[in-house]
DNA sequence: TCTGTAATGTTATAATGTAACATTATTTGG
DNA sequence: CCAAATAATGTTACATTATAACATTACAGA
């Protein structure tokens, strides 16, 4: 079955982004439910302040708001509830930035392409099988079995173009 | 003009490296010769030392051996040089790994696509029209213009995988 | 040779990430 | 329910990666 999603598309400045929110925490609850696994507190937390927008959150930003709130808070916190969003697939490390989006779609797993916008920071996220399956089978030419896809792409969003800038 | 280029591919444990140096050097010289930019001494050993194999290659590593024999280098010694050399396409940094690798082909300005062993380490390059127009017919389609592009894939080279492991 | 710019030196510190062990909370088998 | 095992969090310390800011030296062009 192949598949071409837009995960995370680029929204308008001016979208309603609690529901973002709302329905990324939801989903996450659902996931963690079906898996037997433990969406604590505290890794919701995380979870949310990831979902604050849609530019990658940088780790020690995630931590200083966490501990307004949870003074207990130190770097180990923060790591091991990314590690644990992570390893579920309802976060994705942006490499290239040293930070972190919100991901909608942790049923499936998959590794993802980024267009991050220099302009506004917005990261959009897709899962497009054509991007995935040809970088497999120029691989494949050399002998080289994949196991791990980190496609991240800079420029510049219709909005922010359109807004002159 | 299409190309679907093999920057660097992979080679066996065997192969004479000696020379992968030797004409990294001297592309870097002509490059520099042309354009008008001055590979000094410091450049020149530090790309030396990225290129000591086919594995991306640490800052502070690339400081510690720049120390024996520069025993002034610090940090911003290495990242200087560093920056410098990635301006000019000399060589490539690895944002998942925090490392660098060597660019046999600095006279095309390209981004790459990067293959990297989990194994031995070894990276191969490739330069390949058809991944990179790919993706920038996928961001065009929501009006994203791209700039630059990151993609790096792990997983198993053909050498590391016939041999067993 | 003078002079501006590029390159390097030097010190200090910021930003990112992990190791190791202690404590607390939760689950599970009796 | 209780005890033991396991998972999660707390805590301290440190490792790694990267940059800021300013001083000095080398070099190219007038
Ligand atoms: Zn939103
Ligand atoms: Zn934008
Ligand atoms: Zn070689
Ligand atoms: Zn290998």
């Amino acid at each position: 079955m192949k598949k071409n999603k837009v995960i995370s598309p680029f929204k308008p400045a001016t979208h309603k982004h609690q529901e973002c929110l709302t329905s990324a925490i939801k989903a996450a609850k659902a996931h963690c439910d079906i898996s037997g696994l433990r969406l604590t507190p505290l890794r919701q937390r995380v979870l949310e302040l990831v979902w604050q927008s849609h530019e990658p959150v940088k780790a020690y930003d995630v931590l200083d708001q966490l501990k307004q709130g949870h003074s207990s808070s130190a770097p180990p916190t923060v790591y091991r509830a990314l590690d644990f969003l992570q390893e579920q697939g309802l976060v994705h490390k942006i490499e290239s930035l040293n930070a972190y989006v919100g991901c909608g779609n942790p049923e499936e797993i998959h590794s993802g392409q980024f267009f991050i916008c220099r302009d506004c920071g917005f990261v959009a996220e897709l899962d497009d099988a054509d991007i995935s399956g040809l970088i497999e089978k120029k691989a494949n030419r050399f002998g080289f079995k994949v196991d791990n896809k980190m496609v991240e792409i800079n420029g510049h969003c219709q909005e922010c173009r359109d807004s002159g800038k």
